[in-house]
RNA sequence: GCCCUCGUGGUGAAAUUGGUAGACACAAAGGACUUAAAAUCCUUGCCCUUUUGGGAGUGCCAGUUCGAGUCUGGCCGAGGGCACCA
């Protein structure tokens, strides 16, 4: 057997696709894109299996006649630069660009179909300044919003912290005790969209559903009404406002409970046993066993609130750990039957149980315990609420009474929150804005744009590196002395509308060619990881309907027509006698199948196959696997084992036996190069392969279609099979290499370089488009029908297509087996499904 | 606690959407070629029977149907998301 030098093709195809790209004349268009990477510094395989899948639809789309927009880009900003730096004392931007470097040289190996003309870098300032513009674009359109809101402060390092970087309550560098501080910052208002962003959802009809509904549960939408409780006490509060999805549980209103950040809480800040409880509740706040263990606790007021619907009835007034400042008005009315918070915390305080909704199948002396009923029924013990269906008909005409009364009105509440942008960080993109000494906001004219990154700062200065930028804060605008802002833009934002940057990556005017947007977006195939399934997802479309709010002209208010997530990829874990991750590299298997350790030939212990990890060391390197077994090979066995959407194991012996495959591949077309003609040509056998092999290209377009690429793979196998199979039949060689050309056409989105490599030798010089399906061949053929006897499939025959009943009987009667077993039986009746199957009813 | 997804051989998985369960591949065992190894090719795959055959079988229990991996109800198990959202 012949070997391939796969390293030579791929360099020889690798060169020849630079130069050649892939853009037709075509009026239909099709926009491919893999999310970004962030450079790290290495490529790793959920890279690899991200763009290789991504290569695949772009590389069949063209084929099939589209224009590919397939582009390249890196999502630069960001915290490890910045790390790196201090530990190294190195500029994060040659880190970066340093990183950039050697993964764009890594994923050229891939033989990918991507132009690197159109490549973008968030951190270069033609990138970023255009985010500046749209800044102050939304900025000006009442989109940006300056606000306080508490955050994670390093006293230590005196600067803000990410929520990750908080490990139990402590900085992850300093270790010091991390505090709630009140801190001024920037914030796009995304809760503007919640109705839309909700409502749009179920135009993506090519997203996954496990997404949609976690965006859907993320935005959070819920009807119910605000209530105006009046409140008598010996404070000049009038009324406080409540949200309730309930209103119809309203005589079962027990207590009042507000947030200890509601306004009311003002009248407290001297209370010394008050400012105890807040204490206690930022305490509880912070671990997450407590909130587990959801302990209720309180702050009895002074205060009672009337009930709306019955004046005589006065209840009391609460601080409770349990309300949240930020989601309805920070303030709840309590119904401990029908709600299991407030009835914990109703059986603490000693307050009223009152049950006012019954199940269905109770008697109206139902009454709650320890469980709250939060379940459909009728509404009891509430006069002129009664009988009403729960909650059918009970929460509706609530509302209706109280909006009559001038008591409350409908309200329809989100739990989506605005996106903080402020990040306290000097890597990132700064905030296009400056302070007078007032506090006067103006926005930099979009004619000093980009404001750029000072350089050859000091990063292990205590808090926020620019901040310390003297010289840099300070500007002139029309004569006024003003301050910079300092903070930079959450990275999230650079990778919100990088997509549109790609339709036109190098338009100097603004942030994109609005002809060239329109025509490439919306993204048809967006590809990768499902943990970006909110956030990203959620801000990209955002910022599409903002910039549709920008410019009148952006017709797409969706950015991502498909989306594609893909899973992980897992290796077995290795773990030595002194219980410390090994990686695969260190391991091997001794004569009797044991595995142990390369170097000490201790005993191994196989862990568990889980997501590959520097952490858990197992890690296999894309760069050493394509120079061992070649970039085709790598991608084949990617593809080949698991559907696309889980998680796949990677095994050397699998990406050896893709190897082996391919090289397989390469002889078969050798051998049929050099196979010399048979004589005697059946037409007959040529037409059943011909049929066989067009079935197999219609299989294989569905599959592609439906990203079952795995099942694509084996349906390679397959055709290898029947080609190799009919290569020693009475088939001529222009029947065979019609079928091999077309069979290396199927191979090119998977694995292009043998692929093409094999139709240069085959001679075929127009290579690049996708086999044609013919229709007529397809009904011509035979197929297998099952012969069932009382529903138990005891023999297949072959017969011709779309055979009627009487016939399909008449055949399965000669069979011998089948006349056996209906010998003394009478056939009560016959089920028959056209080319599937025929059932006797016997008895 | 709430929401979502998934349970098929030793392993990764297929199954035209209610119609031949286990395609395709990995691993294992046996065999062929070879002095030998590598490479390559073939066979086997759960239970009973020497074979021909037959039987059970898609997490468990019921149901609908001529027919269920697929549909319905209940249970068990695994994974993911959210976190007191009133």
């Amino acid at each position: 057997m012949e070997r391939v030098n796969f390293h030579l093709i791929e360099k020889k195809w690798q060169k020849s696709w630079l130069k050649k790209k892939n853009y037709k004349d075509s009026k239909k268009k099709f926009y491919c894109l893999e999310m970004f990477p962030y450079p790290s510094g290495k490529i790793h395989m959920g890279h690899v299996r991200n763009y290789t899948i991504g290569d695949v639809v772009a590389r069949y789309k063209s084929m099939k006649g589209y224009n590919v927009l397939h582009p390249m880009g890196w999502d630069a900003f960001g915290l490890p630069a910045e790390n790196a730096a201090r530990e190294n004392n190195l500029d994060p931007k040659k880190w970066t660009e340093k990183n950039i470097t050697e993964m764009k040289r890594q994923l050229k190996m891939l033989g990918l179909s991507i132009d690197w003309d159109l490549e973008i870098s968030t951190c270069d300032e033609k990138y970023y300044k255009h985010q500046q513009e749209l800044f102050i674009d939304f900025y000006n359109l009442g989109l940006v919003s300056r606000k306080e809101t508490y955050v994670n402060w390093d006293p230590v390092e005196q600067t803000v912290l990410a929520n990750e970087q908080v490990i139990d309550g402590k900085g992850w560098r300093s270790n010091a005790t991390v505090q709630r501080k009140k801190l001024s910052q920037w914030f796009f208002n995304i809760s503007k969209f919640s109705e839309e962003l909700l409502e749009d959802l179920s135009e993506l009809k090519n997203w996954p559903n496990k997404v949609k509904t976690m965006q859907k549960n993320w935005i959070g939408k819920s009807f119910g009404c605000e209530i105006d409780f009046k409140i008598e006490g010996d404070l000049p509060i009038d009324t406080i406002k409540c949200f309730t999805t309930r209103p119809d549980t309203l005589f079962g209103f027990s207590f009042l409970a507000l947030s200890v950040d509601h306004s009311v809480s003002k009248h407290f800040i001297k209370n010394p046993e008050f400012k105890k409880f807040k204490d206690e509740c930022s305490k509880t706040g912070t671990t997450e066993e407590s909130i587990a263990q959801g302990e209720k606790i309180g702050f009895k007021t002074n205060l009672f609130a009337i009930n709306p619907l019955d004046e005589n009835e006065k209840v009391p007034v609460y601080f409770a750990n349990f309300v949240l400042m930020d989601y309805g008005f920070g303030a709840v009315f309590g119904c401990p039957a029908h709600d299991q918070r407030d009835l914990d915390f109703a059986n603490k305080y000693n307050l009223k149980v009152k049950t006012v909704v019954k199940p269905l199948d109770k008697n109206d002396n139902f009454k709650v315990h320890k469980e709250a009923y939060t379940g459909p029924g009728i509404v009891i013990n509430s006069k002129f609420l009664n009988d009403f269906k729960v909650p059918e008909e009970s929460i509706v005409k609530t509302i209706e009474i109280l909006e009559k009364r001038k008591l409350g009105k409908k309200k329809i509440n989100f739990r989506l929150k605005d996106w903080g942008v402020s990040r306290q960080r000097y890597w990132g993109c700064p905030i296009p804005m400056a302070h007078d000494k007032k506090g006067n906001i103006f926005p930099i004219p979009k004619k000093d744009l980009p404001v750029r990154l000072p350089e050859n700062i000091d990063l292990n200065c205590k808090g926020n590196p620019l901040d310390s930028a003297k010289k840099w804060k300070e500007i002139k605008i029309d004569g006024k002395e003003l301050t910079r802002e300092t903070d930079t833009l959450d990275t999230f934002v650079d990778s919100s509308w990088y997509f549109m940057r790609f339709c036109s990556p190098n338009f100097k005017e603004g942030p994109f060619d609005i002809n060239k947007l329109n025509y490439w977006m919306p993204v048809d195939q967006y590809i990768g990881g499902v943990e970006h399934a909110i956030l990203h997802l959620l801000y990209s479309r955002f910022f599409m309907k903002a910039v549709k709010l920008t410019n009148n002209k952006v017709k797409d208010s969706e950015p991502f027509k498909g989306l594609f997530t893909q899973g992980m990829v897992c290796h077995e874990t290795y773990k030595d006698v002194n219980n410390k991750w090994v990686s695969p590299e260190e391991v091997e298997k001794d004569k009797s199948g044991n595995v142990i350790h390369k170097i000490t030939k201790t005993k191994i212990v196989v862990g568990a196959s889980e997501a590959m990890s520097k952490s858990k060391k197992n890690i296999i390197d894309p760069e050493s696997m394509i120079k061992i077994y070649g970039a085709d090979a790598v991608r084949w066995f990617i593809l080949s084992d698991s559907p696309p959407d889980k998680d796949v194991q990677w095994s050397n012996q699998g990406v050896n036996a893709a190897y082996k495959f391919l090289q397989k591949i390469w002889n078969l077309n050798l051998g049929i190069l050099g196979r010399s003609d048979v004589k005697n040509i059946s037409k007959e056998t040529e037409d059943e392969f011909n049929n066989l092999f067009n079935n197999y290209i219609l299989k294989i377009t569905n599959l592609i279609e439906n990203f079952q690429l795995n099942v694509a793979v084996a349906n390679v196998y397959e055709i290898y099979h029947l080609i190799n199979k009919y290569m020693n039949q009475k088939v001529s060689n222009t029947c065979l290499k019609n079928n091999l050309s077309n069979f290396m056409s199927i191979l090119i989105p998977f694995t292009p370089h043998l692929a093409n490599e094999c139709l240069e030798k085959l001679g075929v010089s127009k290579i690049e488009t996708w086999p044609e399906i013919r229709k007529d061949s397809l009904k011509k053929q035979k197929t297998k029908i099952a012969i069932q006897i009382n529903g138990k499939t005891r023999e297949v025959i072959e017969i011709e297509k779309s055979l009627k009943e009487e016939k399909v009987v008449s055949i399965t009667k000669k069979s011998e087996k089948i006349r056996k077993i209906l010998t003394n039986k009478k056939i009560m009746r016959i089920i028959f499904v056209k080319d599937k199957i025929i059932n006797y009813l016997v008895k």
